[in-house]
DNA sequence: TTATATATATCGGACACCCAATAGATCAGT
DNA sequence: ACTGATCTATTGGGTGTCCGATATATATAA
C-alpha cells in the first residue's frame, strides 16, 4: 500500500495532458516544458520523466517540431489541438466541483 | 510506450484525491462512491479498485465510518479535511487554467 | 582548443494505480 | 430455510508513470 503522510495522493499522472495543455498556451521547448511543470507541481521533472512523454506525444502524432541549435520548439499538431480539446472535457467532467 | 488513440491521456490518478473530494460533500458508502465515481469517468471502478482505495485512506486516518447493517458510510475525519485541503491547493495550482 | 554549460535522449527499474476474479457478509423475498 | 441481490473485502497481476544514471550533441567562454 502507498504510503501516505498529510496528503491523501502524490499527484501522478496526467504528465501528457499538461504538457499538451502547456504546449496550446505557448510553444516551448522540453527544458522550457520542464520549468513551467516545476512552478505547478513544485518538483522539475527529470530528463528522463519530460523527454519519454514528450516522444510519446510525438510519436502519437500531437506535436510538430522545430529544431534550431540544439534546442527543438514544440508546438500542437491539429491532430494534437484535437486530443486536448477531447482531454479537457474529460478531465473537466471528472474534477467538476473540484475548483473554488 | 503506451498507446495513444484520439486521447494524450488515460486519466490514471487521482482516485483517493477524488474519494476525498466526494466524501467532503457528502457522507457515503462504498457503492455510491463507485456510482458517482462513475458518472465523472465514465466507467465504473471495480471493487478491486474502490475498496483498497478506501483501506488506503481509512488507514492514513482520513476517514470515519458508521457501520449499518451491510453497508458503511464514510465521511471525512479532521485529518482527512486537512488532507483535501493541502490537495486541493496543489491541484489548483497545478492545473491553473485547464477549466474554462 | 579545451573546458564548461545547456539541451536532448535512452535505458533499467521502482512503484503506484487499477482491474479481474473470487469470496465472505448481510438483507429481502419466497 | 433457501435463493438471489447487494455490499464489502482480498489477492494476484498487468500496465503506466516516473526517476536516476548515463550518453550524445551543440553552444559559449577562456
Amino acid at each position: 500500500m502507498r504510503k501516505m503522510g498529510d496528503d491523501c495522493c502524490d499527484m501522478r499522472g496526467f504528465l501528457g495532458f499538461l504538457i499538451l495543455f502547456l504546449l496550446s498556451k505557448k510553444a516551448m521547448h522540453g527544458q522550457e516544458l520542464a520549468d513551467e511543470l516545476a512552478k505547478r507541481k513544485g518538483e522539475k521533472p527529470s530528463p528522463g520523466t519530460i523527454y519519454p512523454a514528450i516522444k510519446g506525444l510525438k510519436e502519437a502524432g500531437f506535436l510538430e517540431e522545430q529544431k534550431e541549435g540544439k534546442t527543438i520548439t514544440y508546438s500542437l499538431s491539429p491532430q494534437g489541438k484535437n486530443a486536448l480539446r477531447i482531454a479537457k472535457r474529460r478531465f473537466t467532467r471528472t474534477f467538476l466541483g473540484v475548483f473554488p
